[in-house]
DNA sequence: TTCTGCTACCTTGCAATGCAAAGTATAGAA
DNA sequence: TTCTATACTTTGCATTGCAAGGTAGCAGAA
């Protein structure tokens, strides 16, 4: 599967790991996965730890470590209520942003001409 | 109505201008008008006008001045076969996406874990 | 004429963010 | 041991939207 350029993933991606977390607890490494199987392309590590220490950082999300059983412990991230908003936040703004991609793809063959 | 927030447009402004081209010449301050027409917002000049001179540098559009009826001179864009392709590509890039993020919205809460 | 406002284009420099690259560490298999 | 997969972290760069400021043409009002 061929990735989605970086550029256009700005802003979103942000937005895509608020609402895996919203979903369900979820941490750096399986996001990785979680977001091939949604069909965001191999996201590099490189983009989500720092993406993750930000959003901590902002008070979106809240990390603990547990161990794991067959590896190196994980640091396991949930949703502050500062993060629910963002998630609400970013809903609209995609909506908004999609609406407005339908409507240029849709307008497609019915413009005028002067 | 609200922006679009300035992270989530970077990669898709590009792509929307050489969309909205390949519908028909346009020109930069017309741009403005037509992309806050379909959704997008207010787009700033400060966005438009080296967007497109980045455009046309890559060779994607051709600009050609005309006198205008009610103000300065209009430098009219259109899309070259490299334009073109771009769009194709850009229009799959953005499937892509749109299809990822409707699998996360539809999907709601049935990922599984390990 | 001068002033005001709309149209129309251009440039500089900054802020945000995806990511390549490199490093560290754990656990199990060969 | 060595290798592979898992798992987290950091540095620095490239890209791009945009705020801010500038230039200029045209029309109507004063």
């Amino acid at each position: 599967m061929d990735r989605i350029p970086s550029q256009m993933l700005k802003g979103i991606l942000e937005g895509a790991i608020l609402m895996i977390m919203a979903q369900g607890e979820t941490y750096g490494y399986g996001l990785h996965e979680t977001l091939a199987d949604l069909g965001f392309g191999d996201i590099p590590e490189g983009t989500i730890y720092p993406l993750l220490l930000k959003l901590q950082k902002n008070g979106q999300i809240v990390g603990v470590r547990h161990p794991s059983a067959t590896g190196p412990d994980r640091k396991y991230y949930h949703l502050t209520p500062l993060g629910e908003d963002a998630v609400t936040a970013f809903q609209g703004q995609w909506q908004q942003l999609a609406g407005a991609m339908t409507a240029l793809i849709t307008h497609g063959g019915d413009h005028d001409e002067d």
